[in-house]
DNA sequence: TTGATGTGATACAATTTCTGTATCAAAGCC
DNA sequence: GGCTTTGATACAGAAATTGTATCACATCAA
């Protein structure tokens, strides 16, 4: 036999000689017969290739090895049984890990809700959070690098589902010193000529494309300043005093000094969408319960 | 099959089988053929009581419990391994606990010195040293509960071997403000009819008994103030000025701020021997490296 | 559509391994 | 000194495992 190798009925059986001190009551315990104890035993002994059990004089006693690899065999056959209640719990989708995506725009007030849920709920369970852009979202999920994505891509794929996850309102961000900043109910219509800070394409685009969207509607354009990907640089200009902004109701958590935000009346359907996507098949248990979770946890957020 | 019973070679055909993702790879690996490497997998499966594989449309996957039944299973492996590597550290006296009982007056200088010298030599080793009354020591270890005794037990035992560890001059402990604290050369005339605070039978009584032998030896008596079993108990009485102490060389350790510690020439047979004891046969090779660190270590205890 | 290829599952006989009964030698106990 | 109990051994029957041959199915190329 090759050395190093054994086998977990072995150590079963070890263990019960070496808590009895005696074959016989160890075998009763096994439910076997001595004779066929003692053969495992000696496998054993020549699987780890050492004397495990000292046998003198009508005594059994563990040798300092023996003593050891008793220790050792309790540990395994314990970890043994933990790793099938571990299997069931991942079958289960109490426990494992899972992979998500999501766009700069969900950081802000999005994952760490969902991370707070998670921690509260599913415990055992690991969430990779990963910030990417779009369409790196959409890759990783092709490939299976993903569980799951937080995006604002409007356009649906193949077998990929999506659930809107948070609908947003815009809010206005000005400087403190502008005069909308204190206006009684801020319009759009009185963005009409202003500067304004935009959103950029760099990523995704979704935030510029309906911004313009919503400036043609109006039939009005204001002028823009400069154009950024991400909100919080967004807001460090109009903190400066570069221009007004429209950003997601969300970003309120980015309290700046100099910034004010301000609800303002929108046509209804310019809003700020964040979808969660999923594979549309094969799902597992874990995925589903954390899909769950992330929805009715977002849902609560206020739109 | 029982549930949650499984054996190792079946966790290996499994692990192949994960990492391979395809029988047949798997089963070139374990050097077998397919159909019983699918037979294990099976076994696996009904052992643990889920499906830990899916195999659909002519391609192999792990199950959400077969991830996490892989991750255990690597681990359990690794482990069994280490299990052998762990014994053999034991086999050759490099590993284990060794259970160790001294007399109260070794715990000043003699165990701290022996710990140290072992958690340097023999890191993986487990000290657990007990401070117990010499006669515990005989008990416990005629009982096996103790691999060695520290201690000043002066007659022999049968099947207990003894090896002088290390042998002290005695040291005469004065108050301060007494005579003999700052006298050039005290001597043992001197301590004639001087209060002397002794030690008591209590805890085995081997220093008491030497005390008497050497003052009988020598005709002269101290006025015996009041007896004690501990040497800090003692020195503490010398620190109030209670009155002057014979005690071993190692009680240097315990600085008072009232005593003064000065040597003494007393004749030379009457000195605080230490013996280390032991058994004289079946010793392991654990003990046997043991006893040696400790007795090359209390050797270049300055005597 | 059709054959070629590759997948894992299945059937089955040969082999190997394991189990239990009977027994042994040795050591302790009365 | 007989009696009991210990673990080891021998061996036959039972059980499990293996490899060969084969199957059913899916994919791929033409």
């Amino acid at each position: 036999m090759a050395i190093g190798r054994f086998e977990l009925f072995q150590l079963r059986c070890f263990v019960a000689v070496a808590e009895e001190l005696n074959f016989r009551r160890a075998a009763e315990r096994m439910n076997m017969t001595q004779p066929p104890l003692s053969r495992q035993i000696r496998l054993l002994e020549d699987g780890v290739g050492m004397l495990l059990l000292e046998r003198a004089n009508r005594q059994v006693r563990l040798t300092p090895a023996g003593q050891s690899f008793y220790d050792s065999a309790v540990d395994l056959l314990q970890r043994s049984g933990h790793a099938v209640l571990k299997a069931q719990q991942a079958e289960r989708g109490e426990a494992g890990s899972i992979e998500i995506g999501f766009v700069p725009s969900a950081a802000l007030g999005f994952i760490p809700r969902i991370v707070t849920a998670l921690a509260r709920d599913l415990p055992d369970v690991t969430l990779n959070a990963a910030e990417m852009m779009s369409y790196e979202i959409v890759e990783a999920q092709a490939s299976g690098r993903l569980d799951m994505g937080l995006t604002r891509m409007d356009r649906a794929r193949p077998g990929i589902e999506r659930t809107l996850a948070v609908s947003e309102s815009f809010l206005l961000a000005a400087p403190a010193d502008h005069p909308l900043a204190t206006a009684p109910a801020p319009r759009l219509a009185d963005l009409d000529g202003q500067g304004f800070v935009g959103y950029s394409t760099d990523r995704g685009g979704f935030l510029r494309r309906t911004h313009q969207a919503l400036f043609t509607a109006a039939g009005m354009a204001p002028r823009t300043v400069m154009e950024f990907s991400q909100t919080h640089t967004v807001l460090a200009m109009v903190n400066s005093g570069l221009g007004l902004a429209l950003v997601p109701g969300s970003s309120r958590v980015l309290q700046m000094k100099n910034v004010v935000f301000r609800d303002i009346a929108l046509p209804p359907q310019f809003r700020s969408d964040m979808y969660l996507v999923y594979r549309a098949t094969r799902r597992t248990a874990l995925q589903e319960r954390v899909r769950r979770l992330i929805l009715t946890t977002l849902a609560e957020f206020p739109g």
